[in-house]
DNA sequence: GGAACTCGCCAC
DNA sequence: AAACGTGGCGAGTTCC
């Protein structure tokens, strides 16, 4: 097949709007009685912690400050409190340069008190962004999310009426609160189709770097491990160790992220520290996780010669260029290529067909192509999903997309032939009709039983 | 009373 | 030389 232009490009958002809005129509269940109940005791157990901090030294420093005007919810107020009452030196600073109230900077501060505005924060988070919202777009029932496909730069899609990409997910409390009031409808069940490291997979279809291609192709490779083992100096490596999976995640969410999206080695030193509990200071030994052998990790660094943390900064940065200068160099001269091609030309194509216009930043440049190609695929596969559901009259129907994964409501009769007919389209059919695609890719399935909430999700493998 | 802004936080 | 990409949305705040 010849590369992909304009023409495909706009093929695809056609289908894919046509595709989209049939999945706006269906919707999803909400249980509505249990939203109602849900909104309540969230508000019986706010109204209690406020209560709680009613009793706290803070609150009442914060009264005599702010009189009748007090707002607990107000972040600028607390901000008042911490760095121009009491004079905190600011941890964190917001872009504007003041300290900053957020979870990470409130969670490091000794104040009793804080522990509970933050507590209440999140309670009012799952009620007023998510439960009330849902409630507010409900249709006799259901709610209809809107799918964009319009307003994102990089032609990824945005969703909004209710916002169904960003439902929580990774804090259990909040995915369970929320995910509690989803439901396919009667007698169906919730399915979720995501790709396995999608954006990683396309971005190799651009550079081509032989060591990437290697880490997607072969199943006993693993980049994260290697990284992690070469961040933290550590030679018997086993991910299966509790303590080494643990520093797998901070290597991989504190450093190979960071770099692919184009962060450098003080705000990936930042993170692994953060990750791993070193101090930004001197390193006595006792600081940081624990590793298999039951030393802390400050301990281990220091017999690697890393002693303090400008030591541990700098060796980050010699990660760093050997990540970039040796282990993916081909990934780094496709940059370099890449960025010099938009300067001269003034825009860049996706190898699904897009055209970039405009004035971006260097980051920008590198990321926009492989994020939009990443979601097209997940559209290319959402509209042949639909044609084939239409044309085999099936009772299953799509609901949503969340960026690299789809959404089904799913008649469990027809739980095999769907299931199989996803696998087909992504590892196999998408592949061989984009020839662009030299990689693999994989997909990964959850499910709910029939008549379960999304809360109640699991790990579907036949 | 609404527009535009900051800050915070949820997803990928 | 500079330094993490894309959204939506709520609350608070300020300005008009």
């Amino acid at each position: 097949m010849s590369k992909l232009t304009q023409k495909d490009a706009y093929e695809l958002f056609h289908e894919g709007v046509l595709a989209l809005s049939k999945a706006e129509q269906v919707g999803m269940r909400i249980d509505l009685n249990y939203l109602h109940k849900e909104k309540k005791r969230i508000t019986f157990k706010v109204k209690h912690l406020e209560r709680e901090l009613h009793q706290t030294k803070l609150y009442k420093d914060w009264e005599k400050y702010f009189g009748a005007k007090i707002n607990i919810n107000s972040s600028l107020q607390l901000r008042d409190i911490l760095y121009n009452k009491y004079k905190l030196k600011p941890i964190n600073t917001t872009a504007a340069g003041f300290g900053k109230t957020d979870d990470e900077t409130l969670s490091q501060i000794d104040v009793l008190g804080l522990d509970l505005i933050l507590k209440i924060r999140k309670l009012q988070k799952i009620r007023d962004t998510y439960l009330e919202n849902f409630e507010r777009e409900q249709v006799d029932g259901y709610i209809h999310p809107f799918f964009n496909l319009h307003n994102v730069i990089t032609f990824r899609s945005s969703s909004d009426r209710p916002n169904f990409q960003n439902i929580p997910k990774r804090d259990k409390e909040a995915m369970k609160a929320v995910r509690r009031a989803i439901y396919a409808r009667p007698g169906h069940l919730l399915m979720e189709a995501d790709f396995s490291k999608l954006e990683v997979s396309i971005a190799a279809c651009y550079h081509k770097d032989p060591t990437m291609l290697k880490y997607l192709t072969s199943e006993h490779n693993d980049m994260h491990r290697d990284l992690a083992a070469q961040l933290f100096k550590i030679d018997d490596f086993d991910r299966h160790i509790p303590e080494y999976g643990y520093l797998r995640s901070a290597a991989k969410n504190g450093f190979v992220f960071p770099q692919f999206y184009g962060d450098y080695y003080v705000g990936c030193a930042d993170s692994l520290a953060k990750w791993t509990k070193l101090p930004h200071s001197r390193f006595s030994g006792k600081e940081g996780v624990t590793l298999p052998n039951g030393i802390p990790i400050s301990s281990h660094l220091i017999n690697q010669g890393i002693k303090n943390y400008n030591q541990f900064e700098n060796h980050i940065k010699q990660v760093e260029d050997d990540f970039w200068n040796r282990r993916f160099k081909v990934y780094q001269q496709w940059k370099d290529r890449w960025l010099a091609a938009y300067q001269r030309k003034g825009y860049f194509d996706s190898l699904t067909g897009f055209r970039y216009r405009g004035i971006y930043r260097r980051n920008q440049v590198i990321n926009y192509p492989v994020q939009g190609a990443a979601f097209h695929c997940l559209l290319w596969s959402f509209i042949q999903m639909d044609k084939w559901l239409f044309e085999n009259n099936m009772d299953t129907k799509l609901i949503g997309q969340i960026h690299d994964a789809m959404v089904l409501d799913v008649n469990p009769n027809e739980l095999q032939k769907v299931y199989q007919k996803i696998r087909e389209i992504t590892t196999q059919q998408l592949p061989a009709t984009w020839d662009w695609i030299i990689v693999p890719l994989d997909i990964s399935f959850e499910i709910t039983d029939v008549d379960k909430p999304w809360a109640d999700k699991y790990e579907y493998e036949v």
